[in-house]
Order: structure tokens, then sequence, then C-alpha cells
DNA sequence: GTTTTTGCAAATGATTTGCATGGAT
DNA sequence: ATCCATGCAAATCATTTGCAAAAAC
């Protein structure tokens, strides 16, 4: 888990100011499981009223840029968010309920699949499970 | 390779009319790799001047509803139309110039994938590499 | 004090919707 | 003749941007 001081140190390390609305982003998408900038902003409002939609989509946009969040879209939904960026998992999403999931990977650290043809260089192999949760069906 | 009489045909069976414009988009996604919606609304102008952007997002969305298109929802990027549904195929896109290509699953049909670890009943597993082309880098 | 961040409003990009007309069956 | 599909304009939804004021360093 991450604590406050932790944030801060890493906002430090990257040059980035160690404010009362970054750090109540941080600990919003840290709570909640996999936040829109929507549900990221009302949870931090609980503590900083005045904190704007529009801040939060640069903040989250900047700290993602840093490493330190990692962003999910999701087909037919608004942008997730979370603090789990250190190992390689993918995501299962609910078809009905939009409920999504994390799911570790088998092999590990990215790239854990191969193409076996392409002509590109893969970096990164980003896996979407679309099912049906236990809640929605059979 | 889809003839117009072979779309015609899954029109019908879809209780859909057979209409120029639907015919025109579906012959614009079918020969352009991986279109944008303003990218079928310009090729599919070619043979008809009159076709809105707009009636083309409601083809487009209806194809795909209907499983006579595949869309593809890249991050930081319009979506994505082809037609290949028959099999369970991949994508792999150039973070660089953005750039996609199709890369066959191994396995072959879906779910190629299974998740060690969910709760849920998965119907489909979507892969997304993300790399360097031949033409953007090493 | 200097420079980044925030708040606010307005702009943008992608896509959807409402409704009258036109066209396929 | 019926009813779905298109054209058009306006609306919506998610997100970005410009700029002045506030807050960190």
């Amino acid at each position: 888990m991450h604590t406050e001081a932790d944030w801060a140190a890493q906002l430090h390390s990257h040059d980035r100011r160690v404010t009362k609305q970054r750090l109540a982003v941080l600990a919003a998408v840290g709570q909640l499981p996999h936040a829109t900038a929507e549900a990221v902003t009302d949870a931090a409002r609980a503590t900083l009223q005045a904190l704007t939609l529009q801040s939060v989509y640069v903040v989250l946009a900047d700290l993602t840029a840093l490493g330190m969040l990692r962003r999910i879209e999701p087909p037919n939904s608004p942008a997730r968010y979370e603090t789990r960026t250190g190992d390689n998992h993918h995501h299962a999403i609910c078809t009905s309920c939009g409920k999504i999931e994390d799911v570790d990977c088998a092999v590990g650290h990215a790239p854990c699949l191969t193409p076996s043809s392409t002509t590109m260089t893969i970096k990164i192999a980003d896996v979407l499970y679309q099912g049906i949760c236990s809640d929605c069906g059979p």
C-alpha cells in the first residue's frame, strides 16, 4: 500500500510540487478500485471541496505520464485509473454491468505474450478479457 | 473477400434494408485497412457524394452490433472498423505513428487465453500489442 | 520571487440523438 | 403504402486548453 509520504516522495523525485490536490487525487485512486475521473473528483472532494473535474483531468494525465498511475480504456466507457503500476497485470470487464477485475498475468512481466507474426517491435501486450461477472449471470 | 451481393444477402438476413449508403460503407471498410469513421466517409463519398459523417456513424454502429463489422478502440485515437469478423485475431499498434497491423492469434478461436484467477465467465480475450513499427524505429 | 498548479470558462473531438424527408420493400 | 434509413442540425460526453490567480519551492 502507498502512504501519503510515499506519494510525496515520488512527486519530489519527478520534480512535481506536492499539493493537497495531487495527494487527494492519489489517495482517491488508491482506495477506489478502477475509478473514472469523475469518481476520483467526487471522492477527493470529500476532503477538498474546491477541487474541479478539469484539474483532476490535468493531474491524472500528468501522473499517468510519469508512470505513477496506470490508465485503462474500456470500450464504450470513460477511462479508469489505478495505482498498480509495478507489475504487468490485465483486466476483465463485465459486458453487462461494466465491473472491472484485475487479472494476474500468467507469465509475470511485459510483454507476456509474443505475437507470431508482425513487423513491429512489441513493448507491451495488453489483454482485455470480456465476459459476465458472477453478479450478472451464470 | 466480400462481394456486394454477399453484403446485400447479409443485410437481408438481418432484416436491414439494402441501401447504397450501407453498401458504400461496407465497401469502404472492406478496402481500407483499419479505417476511422471519417476515412470511411471520405472513401464512400467518392461514389456517393451526399453521404454525411453522422449517417456513417449510425451505419457503422448498427453493422457492428449485427456482427458484420468489428470495432477497434485504440488508446488516444478514434475508433477503427474492419470486416474481418469470423476469426479471433488481435492488433498491434505503433505508438509512434499509430499504424495498426493484424496479428493472428496462436490458438485460433475465442477465448484464446484463459485468465488464471477471476470470478467472471470469459467470452472474449482481446489483445492489444503496442510497440514500434519498422518505419518508425529499430 | 520565481515557476508550477489550480480554478474557471470556453474550446475541441468523437459520437449520438431528434425529427422531417426520402427511399427500399 | 408502410416503415426503415438518411440528412441535417443540435446535443451530449469525455477530455483538453488558455489564461489569470493562488500556492509551492
